[in-house]
DNA sequence: TGTTTTTAGATCGGACACGATCTAATCGGA
DNA sequence: TCCGATTAGATCGTGTCCGATCTAAAAACA
């Protein structure tokens, strides 16, 4: 058993990070959510952007992206994923060409409502801090947005500190 | 340019969805972090690894994965990588030769010197909010840990709604 | 002691996430 | 109208993450 050596004392610990927090706690809801999404099939990403789709349908592959902050290198193989496995369409817009539509099928859809119970979930423990929870990690995505497409380092280390 | 058509007004929106937050904001954050990373010639995983190594040298391979959340078929390569790199030692435990102790090379200690600015980052906008979020955030990890542990599905369906 | 079981890492295949690059379609200015 | 610039997706290579499986070492126990 190796004895416990704090190299630096002073420095700030893992454990403080918010960065780990949210990074460890993602990691945390994948493992949560699994076993219901092997049920119905679904990867994670699958899964939101089904969600998504059933939102508002018909979407462009770069409108859905920027809901699910994902880019077309992402997205493009997880709906032709979800495409060969029945629940989406895709097909290129006649008005551009460009541009490809996705739409949800009637077994997407009812996908969908199956998946309809899993956006309660395992929030156990937070109580009424949920929703100001919740509000504050979008208003940080935001931030870490905003300096990442600023100019990335030069925004953050102008940051306030953690 | 394809109207707003949402499917289910009465589902819960994907925006509201706590887990997505969090799946988001890492996302985020690894794009924020990305460019400081960069200069350092690190991935965010390797980042974290090093900062775990500092605060307690000598773990093991099983040690060190339970601070990150992360099992052995993750942390091997990533460990031989950052090996590769010559910031850290790997070699068997002649106690036990299980185990293969990882500690950090002077290289590796310069290298979290060198990132210790890092730690403030980003999280600008939060405020006095912030301790709190990540008290909240590292609560949420907790429970969804327990759940996943659990049983996973059964625990989660028994959880509060969000 | 010898055999069975458990444990620690490592390996492998599948699925993201992302930077870089490519292609095809559209746009815009001369 | 024509051609360079822009845009939307797609493709590819690298690096996680994870389940499943493998190997070797240690522990348990008859």
């Amino acid at each position: 058993m190796p004895a416990p050596t704090p190299e630096r004392p002073d420095a700030p610990r893992l454990a403080d990070f918010l960065c780990f927090a949210i990074y460890s706690a993602n990691l945390a809801y994948g493992r949560a959510y699994k076993p219901i999404l092997d049920e119905l099939g679904l990867t994670y990403t699958q899964y939101i952007a089904i969600i998504a789709l059933s939102e508002e349908d018909n979407q462009s592959v770069g409108g859905l992206g920027e809901k699910l902050f994902l880019e077309s290198n992402t997205l493009t193989p997880i709906l032709k994923k979800l495409e060969a496995l029945g629940y989406i369409r895709r097909q290129r817009d006649p008005a551009d060409e460009r541009q490809v539509r996705v739409s949800l099928t009637p077994e997407g859809r009812n996908l969908r409502e199956k998946a309809l119970p899993m956006n309660l979930a395992a929030a156990a423990g937070l109580g009424e801090d949920f929703p100001v929870v919740q509000k504050a990690v979008v208003r940080l995505r935001s931030n870490l947005l905003k300096a990442a497409r600023g100019q990335g380092a030069k925004a953050v280390e102008t940051a306030e500190a953690e």
